[in-house]
DNA sequence: CACTTGACAGCACATGTGTTTGCTTGCTAT
DNA sequence: ATAGCAAGCAAACACATGTGCTGTCAAGTG
């Protein structure tokens, strides 16, 4: 019997075996860890089936290397996710707490998933809850959780948490430089957008993403 | 010279070298390793060291074992992201692929943050990615990763993706039985709630989470 | 000065571990 | 039948790799 991929019962056992030893150990098996649990008679066996997984891409290999069978997804890349710090609490009447400010040796972290980012990018950057629903226009509702980049400027386009001076407000807005003024458009498109001038916006940072948990 | 976390030099060097070796090959490197890239002269004083380095608590070691060193924050430790299978993209105009159907083997994985949900609550949870806005009313923007937990039911004010049979379309509403009728009720509160019967309705899965990338 | 201690060197040894070689077994196509 | 082949078995082999001595050397200590 063979499933959908052209792996034969045993390969699918020791595929699977491989895996959770690593998440067991984290280190991989020897090719006796996988015969002696597996309850398979020999370790020529082992190695039969593991050149198979190999031809099949299923697994890395390093020849001669003690315990050198890794995982593809899972070798190069560490498994470890990336954490930020979780700073505070963005609201739409007050401005952004200082990240310089908060102690981000004791800040609260929230985990990132890399598809979201990678380690390189992460440089510098902050989370911040979302409170209450005057984000609502840029599709980020109440408990959400926003990833920021530091920085005080912004492409066009870029998604940016603004704060408007006179208003003494914080917005998360599209960032459009149209001259001598500035055009804030909400990712919602049938909202209307603000338009101000430069000296009257603040960049606090770029969005970069976004999680929201529903449990 | 030491550093402040009290290792020395050549410990410091190993210890980012154990690092280094495991981002590079998948796999953790052995005493001979270390000893002939850092061109340490005997393998006792690489033994030596990592000894001082286990006391210390910055490596694990697993005796006897070939390459078992293990650095404590990739090992058993829970950082581990977790990882749930993206089966496909979600469309207003289409109905889900059907979990049970797709190879998830072969499927793509998107890593899943752990704030968002724990390992126990991930049994039966896919990833949808989604494409077009229909779901802007529901928060859900085109390139969104929606994580749905597979499930027929629902409890009223859970978000949900309710097939409508009828129109034969797909949409992410808050859920609500009503006596005879169901409400289907967007997220973003300005806009109008579908209402239908529960015959017309068949639930797909629950919304769990939202993932949204801005780089 | 004798003595201890941390750090390093060199080497031998035991065993952990991947590989190879022959030898069955069961199945399929000729 | 018979050949061919995938899959499994057992034992032996050979190198990879962790460990355990035995020393050396410099810095401290009384």
């Amino acid at each position: 019997m063979r499933s959908a991929d052209g792996l034969s019962v045993r390969q699918e056992k020791i595929l699977h075996y491989i895996e959770e030893f690593f998440e067991k150990h984290g280190y991989w098996p020897a090719i006796r860890d996988i015969q002696t649990d597996l309850k398979i008679s020999s370790t020529s066996v082992v190695a039969y089936n593991l050149k198979a997984l190999q031809d099949k891409g299923k697994i890395n290999r390093q020849g001669k290397v003690s315990r050198g069978i890794t995982l593809p997804r899972t070798a190069p890349a560490a498994l470890v996710s990336f954490q930020v710090p979780l700073l505070g609490t963005i609201t739409a009447g007050q401005p952004l707490p200082d990240p310089e400010q908060v102690d981000a040796a004791g800040a609260e972290k929230v985990d990132v998933p890399q598809d979201l980012a990678s380690a390189e990018k992460l440089k510098d950057v902050y989370a911040l809850r979302v409170r209450g629903q005057s984000m609502i226009d840029a599709l980020i509702d109440d408990g959400d959780i926003v990833l920021l980049r530091r920085q005080e400027t912004a492409n066009n386009g870029d998604m940016v948490a603004a704060m408007l001076v006179e208003e003494n407000a914080v917005t998360l807005k599209k960032f459009y430089h149209e001259g001598l003024r500035i055009r804030l458009q909400p990712a919602n498109r049938t909202m209307e957008p603000i338009f101000t001038t430069s000296d009257n916006v603040r960049i606090q940072g770029r969005v970069v993403g976004v999680l929201r948990s529903l449990f």
